[in-house]
DNA sequence: TCAAGTTACGCCGCGCGTAAGCATT
DNA sequence: AATGCTTACGCGCGGCGTAACTTGA
């Protein structure tokens, strides 16, 4: 289960075929079919009935669907949390939070910190020259 | 993000450094290493300062933990409905739930049917012959 | 000197796209 | 015929483990 295969399944169920959703998702059909026939294995529950071409979920499928717009949404709003946390953090640098750096700036090695990607949540207040 | 970094980062913060969380995952750690760069990278926030050898939470780690938990528990709780469905739901087939088959038990040719692996649902119910 | 995290590197497996096969309408 | 899902196949990328490096205790 990853929410590559789980916005597969809702994007299949919300447009009620494998194609529309392919197209939704900006993959090609079989792309999407395997993703449903992984999930489908990993879970060891048919998902959808294929009526012909007419595609209708399952009883199982119908259980998952809400939780898996919802597992979508959580991973959507914690993405956006961070985002925001981000950019609310403005002049108050992390360092300031942890309980060893309540007197400095610099609780290692300058080298040890130039060597690695700034964190966001430094950048407006701290550089490194 | 996946489950699989959300594990390496709950674990990692739990147990309060990458060997020991490495051990809990059965990875190496390298691997669980990785795995936590990759997460920050997608984020684009660090989850954990290193200071020295001890490993502590950033503010946006701890913002992420909780959430992290969450969609953890709401995965394994989808699984576990979904087990649970597989079991309770005994005699009544995903047939009798579709608009089109109320009238019968095959809806199309036998043929697909036939061709295809038996649906859980259907085990205690139906068997082709 | 040891312990712990990161980086380098080679390898295997997964996931995608193209193409072909099959069934429904 | 045409549409739509599945399977086959080849390829590229990602993730793991082993090994080597770096640094703090």
């Amino acid at each position: 289960m990853d929410w590559g295969s789980l916005s597969a399944f809702v994007a299949v169920a919300e447009r009620g075929g494998f194609s529309a959703a392919a197209e939704q998702l900006h993959l090609t059909q079989p792309a999407v079919s395997k993703r449903i026939a992984q999930l489908e294995q990993d879970l060891e529950v048919r998902l959808f009935d294929r009526l012909g071409r007419q595609v209708v979920l399952t009883e199982a499928g119908r259980l998952l669907l809400p939780r898996a717009r919802q597992m979508l949404a959580e991973a959507d709003a914690a993405r956006r949390a961070l985002q925001d946390l981000g950019q609310d953090i403005g002049g108050r640098p992390c360092c300031a939070a942890l309980p060893r750096c309540t007197r400095g700036w610099r609780w290692t090695s300058a080298s040890w910190i130039r060597s690695r990607p700034m964190p966001r949540c430094w950048a407006a207040t701290w550089s490194w020259r």
